[in-house]
DNA sequence: CAATATCTGAGAAACGATTATCGTTTCTCC
DNA sequence: GGAGAAACGATAATCGTTTCTCAGATATTG
């Protein structure tokens, strides 16, 4: 098996994903490539480490990851399937919310619902 | 002491909260009325079943609980103290950001950042 | 008050996620 | 090609959270 090219092949795996990915699932979609969980955990770490990869939490269940380089996003999570996908585009009147006195550095948004595929099945 | 209301006390903690808590938030809450872990995690597998209590995910760190009758509302996460706080309010243009054949049924919002306590401290 | 069912706190056990360890393999550099 | 460093997969160890177990306390019923 060819060998110091197993972190690439985990973080191309991230980078062609359409959502974050936790360890797990990631893993599970390098199935065949005899890549080991251990191997994703440390690719995830030094991709951290390194400013490529950003951990996304409040997605129901652990934590994910994403390539750092995408532009400002949300998520759509499907509470069939359980994945995790971008969503483009922003919302308005946030600054609203914040109470008198705390300091709002940033925000998430993450909506709920059913996936195109998973919609179509059932 | 006095016994058989204990869940009372776990459920009555989570009611005068100004936002939803994990479990070992709330039990840290009742140091000193001798309720134990074990009775605070009961009350709140309880107070699910009984449709009283709402679990909350995506605030950092395992799940946190909210009495069902609150209304619609987000939470504030402060970053440095770790404590999610109700805001109550909405945002507007969450449809704009669904996909094709994708169906939300809800939405969450996250606003991050420094409550008021810990902004005046430092 | 007695019989019975329920509730309780403490600690053990189970659980999933992540990290550390190990012997082996591959890479880099000369 | 060879030496040393780095990376690898498998699996054991660790960590925090949640559930289970148990003996005793309390409430309920009559």
């Amino acid at each position: 098996m060819q060998r110091a090219k197993q972190q690439l092949i985990v973080l191309r795996a991230l980078v062609e994903a359409d959502g974050p990915l936790s360890a797990r699932e990631l893993w599970s979609r390098l199935s065949g490539t005899g890549v080991g969980l251990a191997t994703v955990y440390r690719a995830l770490q030094r991709g951290v480490e390194e400013g490529r990869l950003e951990p996304v939490e409040g997605l129901g269940g652990g934590v994910r990851y994403e390539p750092k380089d995408r532009e400002h996003h949300h998520h759509f999570l499907c509470s069939t399937c359980n994945h995790a996908f971008d969503l483009f585009g922003c919302v308005e009147g946030l600054e609203s919310l914040v109470p008198d006195g705390f300091k709002m550095t940033g925000h998430e948004v993450v909506l709920l619902g059913t996936c195109d595929a998973c919609a179509h099945e059932a």
